[in-house]
DNA sequence: TTCGCTGCAAACCATTTGCACCCAT
DNA sequence: ATGGGTGCAAATGGTTTGCAGCGAA
């Protein structure tokens, strides 16, 4: 089973993008990019600065977004939008199988999964309607077992 | 056949909601949701707004989302957000049977489908997760038949 | 007459951008 | 030394809110 690991693939692919694009690799954008893939799946621009300037209090927020969207770019991370507002970032292996979210309004906490059946018949849906499918978005939203339970939930804000 | 038009019954549905928050009946909210019911689906608060100001030049951006946001509280509206920057408002009979969306993204336009097996699925994964479910979203992306075929489409704004 | 409602403008808030200086190449 | 990168602050753009006057009950 010699799987070479999904991070340095992705580092990889990552100095590719930048050489191709005539980008340069700097410290914040080190920094930013391990501690993105370091805090794997569904993290804020918000969130990622916040915890950068823990230990680099000079990294700028803008800095983190044009970083993020690099990433995006060279197809290492996806945008994904819930119902909070606001945008989340999660790491995209290019050989990544598609999966979807399953998300608690209580804790927000979010986790994944991926359904081939489900996969199936929205592609019989998007025929039925003339459609080409590209692309689909799947997010289920309830309470985890933790939220059903008891308390409300400490909203992790 | 005789069946209650689902118009009536959400106006009826309307003024209840109204009377039982101590709220007032205006020219404009009665505007705002006539004009709402006739555009059928996914409308935003903007485009709303544009076609109110053809007949009616004074009535204000922020009233309408002011309105907007009444109809969804009374569960007669839905806000929904694709992809395209901002919030969309769609008709929503209490009685409905849930449904989702195909969008091109080509052209805009948005159809609408109802699949009771990806429902099932949903469920089952929700329960797989130890979830209880309250709700979901799926949205399939492609391209509509005439957008497949030839030009680019006319992006509406 | 009482409050809720309205339009306007200002405020919000996540994200983007302009700019002057900084630093990989 | 070049030209992209960075932090900061200002701009953006959809949505919300404060306020003074208006109008439904």
């Amino acid at each position: 089973m010699t799987k070479t690991s999904g991070q340095s693939m992705a580092l990889r692919k990552y100095s590719d993008y930048l050489a191709r694009h005539g980008l340069k690799s700097t410290v914040q954008r080190d920094l930013i990019i391990s501690e993105f893939f370091k805090s794997r799946g569904h993290i804020s621009a918000d969130e990622l600065h916040a915890k950068l300037r823990e230990t680099h209090s000079s990294i700028g927020l803008a800095t983190v977004y044009r970083t993020l969207k690099i990433l995006a770019d060279a197809g290492l991370a996806h945008e994904r939008r819930f119902n909070d507002g606001f945008t989340r970032y999660e790491y995209y292996a290019p050989d990544d199988t598609h999966h979807d979210h399953i998300v608690c309004v209580g804790c927000g906490a979010v986790e994944e999964f991926e359904n081939t059946e489900i996969e199936k018949l929205q592609e019989r849906v998007a025929a039925k309607h003339h459609f080409k499918m590209l692309d689909h978005k799947l997010e289920i939203y309830g309470l985890c077992a933790k939220c059903a339970a008891g308390d409300g939930g400490a909203q992790k804000k």
